[in-house]
DNA sequence: ATGTGCATGTAACTGGTTACATGATTCG
DNA sequence: CGAATCATGTAACCAGTTACATGCACAT
C-alpha cells in the first residue's frame, strides 16, 4: 500500500513509466529500498483501475511500447488525504523518508507538523539510546553498544537536520520544551 | 528469514522469552522496525523445530508460564554460516543495524570486511546525492531537495562515524584510495 | 558473442502484519 | 474501575520479492 502512494507522488511531480520510477527510487535505496518490477507494475495496474492515475501508451517503432502514468484528480486527493491523515510521530526512518519525498503534496504547515512530531520522536530515542549506552553492563556487548552508538550518531545528525530545516522553513519556533541535548 | 537470525543473535548473548526479544528490540524499532507477536512466535517455533534454539519452560504459579529459549550448538553455527555469507556492501541501514547488533557473532576481521563494505557504499550515495543536488532543477522540488539533503545528512554521519569505528578498531586503515569528501 | 540498459509483465511464494483470543497483575 | 504491562499464541490476509518469460539496442 507504502507503494502505491510513493508512486502516486512521484508522477504527481512529472508523468512517468514504471521503468522511470524504478530508476528515481534506486538513489534512495538504501534509505526506503527500491521496488521490485514485480510489485511495481500491478501496483500501477491497481491504480489504473482505481482510477488514480491514467495511462498514455507510446508505440515506439516495433519495440514494446513505453506507458506514460500520469495522476488523476482522484489520486491527487487520495494522496493528499493520505499524507495528511498518516499518524505522527513517523517511527520509522524509511516511513520518514517517504514523506518528506512526498512533501509536495503536503501543506506547508502539514509538513511542520510531520516534522516536529519526528524530531520530538528522535530526541526521545536520542536519549533512550543514551541511557542505555551509560547504564548497562555493555563491556560485554560489542555489537549492541556499537549498534547504539551507530544509531545515536545518526539521531544526532537527524535532529540537526531537523532544526536546520525547520528553522529554515516557518520563521517562528513554536514548540520548544526539554529540548536540552546534553551529551 | 531476517528475523530468525535476529532472533538467535539475541538470545546468543542471553537466553529470552519472545516477549523479552520484542521489548529489547523496540529500542531499534525507528531503525530496523520491532517484529510483531504475531510474526515473532511462529519464528520461535520454527527455530526450534529446526533444533537451533531450545526451550526451557519456566512455570508461573497458574500464570501462562513463560519459555525461555537458548540457542543450540547448531543454531550458532548457522548464526555465523548466514552472518559471514551475507553479501556486503549492506545496501540498506536496517541490513546494517542488524548485522552490527549481531557482530558479537562476527570475527573481527569478517566484520571489518562489512564496515569496509558498507563504508564505500554509504560514501558513494552520499557523492551521488550530492551530485543529484548539484545538477537537477530543484528549485521546484521541494520534497526531493529535502529527502536529498535529509540522506546526505545521514550519510555523512554515517561516514563519520564509520571512520571512528573502524580506526578505534584495529589500528591499520588498509583500504585508503579515493576517499577525499569534497563538499 | 556477451552483457548491460531499456521496457513490460506474470505466477508462485513468503515473511511478515493485523486482528483476534485469553488471562493474571499492578498502577493510577 | 479502567488501563497498562506481562505473556503466549492462532488465522487470515497482503504487500511485497524471486524467478521466469520476452525482446530490441548498443557497447565491449
Amino acid at each position: 500500500m507504502n507503494l502505491r502512494y510513493l508512486i502516486l507522488g512521484l508522477i504527481t511531480r512529472r508523468p512517468m513509466t514504471g521503468y522511470d520510477i524504478r530508476s528515481y527510487l534506486k538513489g534512495f535505496g538504501w534509505l526506503i529500498g527500491s521496488p521490485s518490477f514485480g510489485g511495481l507494475y500491478p501496483a500501477l495496474n491497481a491504480l489504473l483501475e482505481a482510477g488514480w492515475v491514467s495511462v498514455e501508451v507510446l508505440p515506439r517503432t516495433d519495440k514494446a511500447s513505453r506507458k506514460l502514468y500520469s495522476v488523476t484528480e482522484a489520486g491527487k486527493a487520495g494522496l493528499e488525504a493520505w499524507i495528511s491523515e498518516s499518524a505522527t510521530p513517523f517511527t520509522s526512518l524509511k516511513a520518514f523518508v517517504m514523506h518528506l519525498l512526498l512533501a509536495d503534496s503536503l501543506s506547508p504547515p502539514a509538513l511542520r507538523v510531520h516534522m516536529e512530531g519526528r524530531r520530538r520522536y528522535v530526541a526521545d530515542r536520542c536519549s533512550g539510546m543514551r541511557a542505555a549506552l551509560a547504564t548497562e553492563g555493555l563491556g560485554d556487548d560489542r555489537g549492541l553498544r556499537m549498534a547504539l552508538e551507530y544509531g545515536l550518531a545518526l539521531a544526532e545528525a537527524e535532529l540537526a537536520w531537523l532544526d536546520g530545516a525547520l528553522a529554515a522553513e516557518g520563521a517562528g519556533p513554536e514548540s520548544r520544551e526539554s529540548e536540552e541535548e546534553s551529551l
